[in-house]
RNA sequence: GCGGGAGUAGUUCAGUUGGUUAGAACGCCGGCCUGUCACGCCGGAGGUCGCGGGUUCAAGUCCCGUCUCUCGCGCCA
């Protein structure tokens, strides 16, 4: 017989009754009856009920083993007594009667409880994420993760795409955040930078004449996190040669929906899978206030500047900022006149928290506007409002009203707190139970940076403008948009891509718009732009977040459900002690002298 | 860097208007129990109330400072 298992936890049925079988385990649970005791024994596939009684001399022995401990017991397969089948356990129908039993790894007294959900700390959690993975739940997020990948990269693979590694000790690439840099020993004074994303390295293999290319890839980005972005990781990498805009839409799509419906019962609850035609950004940014919408919300926003604009309209407040050049932007909620007056005021305090004036709003009872700000309004005018807002009796509609940049955020912000107060009051508003996916297209190439008082990128740089080098040569900057596309589901940016610039003099104009010289290019991208000079063939590609999409698989709400090993928030990791001081002898090799902040300084002298 | 929330037993939490010896559940230790599966019953141990200062006859509770965790803003396309 094998030294530590013929089965595991999960595996033996009525058919095994009578054999003698070994199984080796975490022990889940103990019950302790005086004369008869069960133990659960745990592995990643399952559980199974072992029971020793007092005709045993070994029950004494293993009452005393604490949970948690790894076991091995040698027994032989029973039915369960009539009455005593657990149905909601696979191995319920049987139980290994203990004939042997050895101690693999005595546990101490746990931290937390393993084999219950009991609302642990995350930092405890991470300190001890080896036992926070025991749990249920842990084991089947990291399973889910496992799938999705596997899912993902037999699609690439039976779409004849070929799977990479690049390096991870390289130059700063193009995405714009901060790098993670690695000091170089060899070379004094000099870093490398862990990649953003192999952006430079999948367009360069492009050129190499690979033509389909991805790459599970992990990516590096020093920016502080939130629930859904980490310092570090993983992207589905893809780029793609001799391909248009609609091209690589079309090739990905399917393995993300396919890899989505295989996956989206995972939770129990059936959740259908929804592609919605293109919507382009400028359309996104006016209806939805945001270039990642949850389109499960229905809420619309409108442009109603000329409703306030006009003659018979006297509130100030929002004449003054149209008068700086500032627009109005209309919300419809619908049948909500007859909740509380504490369901708007919540929702101005809601907008006074973000830094707003508040959220004012008009009621529509009768034909006729009511509330705080509607006799501003003519009569008139409320009919012009309605109209353009589509307001019907029993509707309110909520205004926001700033620059048209800030306008446009506050109210997609606005559009999803008025949903969720809603919902809150029983208004059932956002749809449940499915991924409503669309492309978002027809990026901005350039934006104005306010702070910097110069134009530049508004996303990835190394996109092909809309209209070539004739749009850059003969188009107001701003107005040109980028073959740039983001995939967004349920509110979240999935996917960022774009067909990408293969021509040099078009990257020299592109750059040169942004106010950065051919110098600056040479320096920081001259590799690609040889490799461009060399016949470089027309190319695009995007990349997935994975941990993104296995985070709304699992519907959690929070990347670190998906990892196995995670860094806080903080971006510490308490179990191994990461980040640490350097040793001395350690900066001597890398020639680096270490210069604290003075107010930490003067903290820890303190201290 | 800024704002919200949290910090009380190993864990999750309760703790009234500032007032006796700071409680509960789970876990832990000891005992009882032959059919449980979140077993049950009895007993016990376990606390720098994050830390520092202040107000007060009296502080877990009020005030100030500080640290940690978390969510968001900035930042990140």
């Amino acid at each position: 017989m094998h030294d530590f298992r013929t089965h595991t936890c999960g595996q033996l049925g009525e058919a095994q009754i009578g054999e003698t079988v070994k199984l080796s385990g975490w022990v889940h649970r103990k019950r302790d009856h005086g004369g008869v005791l069960f133990i659960d024994l745990r592995d990643t596939y399952g559980m199974t009920q072992c029971v020793v009684d007092e005709d045993s001399p070994l029950i004494n022995e293993i009452d005393k083993w604490r949970n948690e401990s790894v076991i091995t017991i040698t027994g032989t397969v029973r039915k369960r007594a009539e009455g005593t089948a657990n149905d909601r356990l696979a191995t319920g129908a049987i139980e290994v009667y203990i004939e042997g039993a050895d101690m693999q790894s005595a546990a101490d007294v746990i931290p937390f409880q393993v084999a219950e959900d009991d609302g642990t700390g995350e930092d405890h959690r991470l300190k001890y994420r080896y036992l926070d993975l025991r749990r249920e739940k842990m084991q089947k997020n990291i399973r889910l993760r496992n799938n999705v990948i596997r899912s993902l990269r037999e699609k690439m693979w039976n779409k004849d795409f070929q799977e990479f590694q690049t390096p991870i000790l390289t130059a700063s690439s193009p995405e714009g955040a901060r790098d993670y840099l690695v000091p170089s020993r060899l070379h004094p004074g000099k870093f490398y930078a862990l990649p953003q994303a192999p952006q430079q390295f999948k367009q360069l293999l492009m050129m190499s004449g690979f033509d389909k290319y991805f790459q599970i890839a992990p990516c590096f980005r020093d920016e502080d996190g939130r629930a859904d972005r980490l310092a570090e990781f993983y992207q589905l990498d893809v780029e793609m040669s001799f391909v248009t805009q609609q091209d690589v839409h079309d090739t990905i799509q399917p393995v993300i929906e396919q890899t989505f419906r295989e996956h989206a019962n995972f939770t129990g609850e059936e959740r259908k899978v929804e592609w919605l035609p293109n919507l382009p950004y400028k359309e996104a940014m006016l209806k939805y206030g945001s270039d990642k919408p949850d389109l499960r919300n229905p809420l619309e926003i409108v442009d109603v500047t000329e409703v306030f604009n006009r003659d018979d309209v006297e509130f100030k407040a929002f004449k003054g900022v149209i008068a700086k050049g500032g627009v109005v932007r209309a919300i419809r909620a619908p049948k909500v006149s007859e909740q509380p007056r504490s369901f708007f005021d919540k929702l101005n305090g809601w907008a006074q928290k973000e830094g707003a004036p508040g959220l004012g709003y008009i009621v529509i009872e009768g034909g006729e506007g009511k509330g705080p700000i509607a006799k501003f309004v003519s009569a008139e005018a409320t009919k012009q409002l309605c109209e353009i807002a589509g307001l019907e009796d029993g509707d309110a509609v909520f205004f926001v009203c700033d620059m048209e940049g800030k306008a446009a955020n506050m109210a997609g912000k606005a559009r999803d707190a008025i949903c969720d107060s809603m919902d809150a009051a029983g208004i059932e508003t956002r749809e449940k139970g499915v991924y409503k996916f669309c492309w978002v297209v027809d990026f901005p190439m350039y934006e104005f940076d306010e702070k910097a008082q110069k134009i530049d990128f508004s996303h990835n740089p190394f996109s092909m403008p809309q209209g070539g080098l004739d749009a850059l040569e003969n188009q107001d900057p701003l107005t040109i948009m980028a073959n740039q596309y983001d995939c967004v589901c349920n509110g979240f940016e999935l996917a960022s891509g774009a067909i990408r610039n293969h021509k040099p003099e078009i990257m020299e104009k592109a750059f040169g718009i942004a106010g950065y010289g051919m110098d600056t290019l040479e320096e920081k991208f001259g590799g690609m732009l040889n490799a461009m000079r060399f016949g470089a063939p027309p190319h695009g590609g995007l990349a997935f977040g994975i941990d993104r999409i296995v985070m709304l698989l699992a519907d959690e709400p929070n990347l670190r459900e998906v990892y196995a090993f995670v860094m806080n928030g903080a971006y510490e990791d308490q179990m191994m002690g990461a980040p640490t001081p350097a040793m001395e002898e350690q900066l001597k090799d890398l020639h680096l002298k270490v210069n604290m902040p003075k107010e930490l300084v003067k903290k820890e002298e303190a201290a």
